[in-house]
RNA sequence: GGGUCGGUAGCUCAAUCGGUAGAGCAGUGGCCUUUUAAGCCAUUGGUUCCGGGUUCGAGUCCCGGCCGGCCUACCA
């Protein structure tokens, strides 16, 4: 970990370049007693660093004036000239200040800086010897000063701990890191302009609440004194929209936090950011549409592709309708015998410990079954695909099919052998849901949310409804191998 | 939770069989007016994650702990 030294006292004279931090603090005195506080100064910007790289059109050498500011992330430093380059929220540009050109004096600050020094510099573009479009320092003020040094510059920060600990490094040295977050950024604000576009309604329900329901997942729990009661985070969005759906709100959409007490792994961490949208007047088939569309749009738009590269194996090819498969169906190809759902509990444990899978034999049927699903099948599904027709033991909250009644409607898309969005033509038989509750609240994680089965027994019109992972769909969008490179403060152990 | 691998200078990494803890970058002092990981000369910097143990001697071996990676488990 870092190396958390208390703030020398007083800077000295004698410093000889061992303790970094002593040293740049020793130059901050300096510059405040001759007068300056780099913490109190600021700079006004005319241009981005994108900006003023693109002033200067290929068939000229001399370009406009420009005014940038940034972090010096590159220092090199001659006798009477020197280049440095900043880095600013586009990119990097570089400078070069000329001893003749900003006077004796300011050259020898100058060459006092340090990397990790935010400073601003006006002048005009021109273009070097080697073609680099450059920054022809007239004047530079340092902005604010870095007290500690930056990482390596060549292999950048590689220790992982320290790249989640302190991010804000990671961001500085590592531009795969940088354009992965801004992928993130741009997903979810176009998954907000789809939905803004077919009129769907933006809300936020509550995180804090006494029956968190709407997924079999074990909660965060805490107390609310004024109250002095205990409220649980909540592990999923359905509920509470769903009763927006009573209300009259027939199209609606959040995006929020949602919170699981559940292990730590590479694609699992107790805060993750989900979708829920609900959508009246239609049925998972309907989500299907949606999804598929949703998922198209943001890709082109937020990437400009529909082809997704991966680090081995096809790349996914998001475009054109996705395929579909039946959860029955992709199970008996996987255990390739036709009659495995009319099999005993024995036949199966059998089959399964053929096949190579551990199951716990004190599991039900649906629940074998399911295993040979998660463990066999699902990683296998790297393009996109639709599973529909699941077993009802699954879901509670779905509708049931009309002409098969041990499944539901419903579809997984699983996409990159993950499974990123559950959809189903949501139940709003008050008595059928109330039945299916029941039936689960034996379970440990389950509870029954009777202010929910009220709303129902208001009347919920007919709706398709669809949750989405959104840090599952930025690990495959932006090629990263693990959720914690999704999340920009993933939860670590305290340090 | 279990298994496994790791933690050495600010950063990236070395250190043979258990025998004086090193390099590059960064820093410090010089030289250098078009550099691109700039270059050249000189140079500072270590509680080898923490605590015990074995040994003449431990970064290295043993035990315990802390933190992390990967795998696994829990997770509709």
């Amino acid at each position: 970990m870092s190396q958390e030294q208390p703030p020398t006292p007083a800077p000295d004279s004698s410093l000889d370049g061992s303790d970094q931090f002593a040293v740049r603090q020793s130059k901050l005195e300096r510059l405040r007693e001759s007068g300056s506080d780099p913490f109190r100064s600021n700079w006004d910007q005319s241009h981005t660093s994108s900006e003023a790289l693109s002033l200067l059109p290929e068939d000229l050498e001399e370009g406009p004036e420009v005014s940038v500011a940034g972090r010096i992330v590159a220092l090199r430093l001659m006798g009477k000239a020197s280049f440095l380059k900043i880095i600013d929220r586009e990119g990097k540009i570089q400078s070069y200040v000329r001893k003749d050109e900003i006077g004796e004096d300011e050259y020898a600050d100058f060459k006092k800086l340090d990397l990790g020094d935010f400073i601003g510099v006006r002048g005009p573009l021109f273009r070097t010897k080697t073609g680099e479009i450059t920054i022809r320092a007239k004047e530079y003020r340092l902005v604010s000063k870095a007290l500690r040094p930056l990482p390596e510059k060549w292999h950048g920060l590689t220790d992982n701990e320290q790249i989640y600990r302190q991010r804000y490094l990671d961001l500085i040295v590592n531009e795969d890191s940088r354009d992965r977050f801004k992928a993130r950024s741009r997903i979810i604000r176009e998954i907000r302009e789809f939905f803004w576009a077919r009129d769907f309604l933006e809300v936020e329900t509550p995180m804090l609440q006494s029956v968190s329901g709407g997924a079999a997942a074990r909660p965060f729990r805490t107390h609310f004194n004024a109250l002095d009661c205990d409220f649980s985070m909540r592990i999923a969005l359905e509920l509470h929209l769903k009763r927006l759906l009573v209300g009259g709100f027939d199209r609606v959409f959040e995006v929020g936090r949602v919170f699981r007490n559940e292990g730590l792994s590479r694609r699992h961490n107790p805060e993750f950011t989900m979708l829920e949208a609900y959508q009246a007047y239609t049925d998972y088939r309907g989500m299907m549409e949606l999804t598929q569309s949703l998922i198209q749009q943001v890709a082109e738009r937020a990437l400009g592709t529909l082809q997704m590269e991966r680090t081995e194996g096809d790349a996914i090819d998001l475009s054109g309708d996705w395929k579909e498969a039946k959860y029955k169906d992709l199970i008996i190809e996987a255990v390739g015998q036709d009659d495995w759902f009319e099999l005993p509990k024995a036949a199966m444990l059998e089959k399964t410990k053929s096949m190579g899978i551990e199951v716990d034999p004190e599991l039900e049927e649906f629940e074998i079954t399911n295993d040979v699903f998660e463990k066999v099948i699902e990683h296998t599904l790297i393009q996109p695909t639709f599973v529909t027709h699941i077993p009802r033991e699954l879901c509670p909250l779905a509708k049931i099919t009309q002409d098969d009644e041990s499944t539901i409607d419903v579809f997984e898309l699983c996409i990159n052998g993950q499974e990123i969005a559950p959809a189903y033509s949501e139940q709003n038989d008050p008595f059928v849901q109330r039945e299916a509750f029941m039936k689960q609240v034996g379970e440990e994680t389950q509870e029954l949310d009777d202010d929910f089965l009220l709303a129902l027994e208001h009347g919920m019109p007919p709706a398709g409804g669809m949750g989405l992972g959104i840090d599952r769909l930025v690990i495959f969008l932006t090629k990263a191998s693990n959720i914690r490179d999704t999340i920009l403060f993933p939860t670590l152990r305290p340090s």
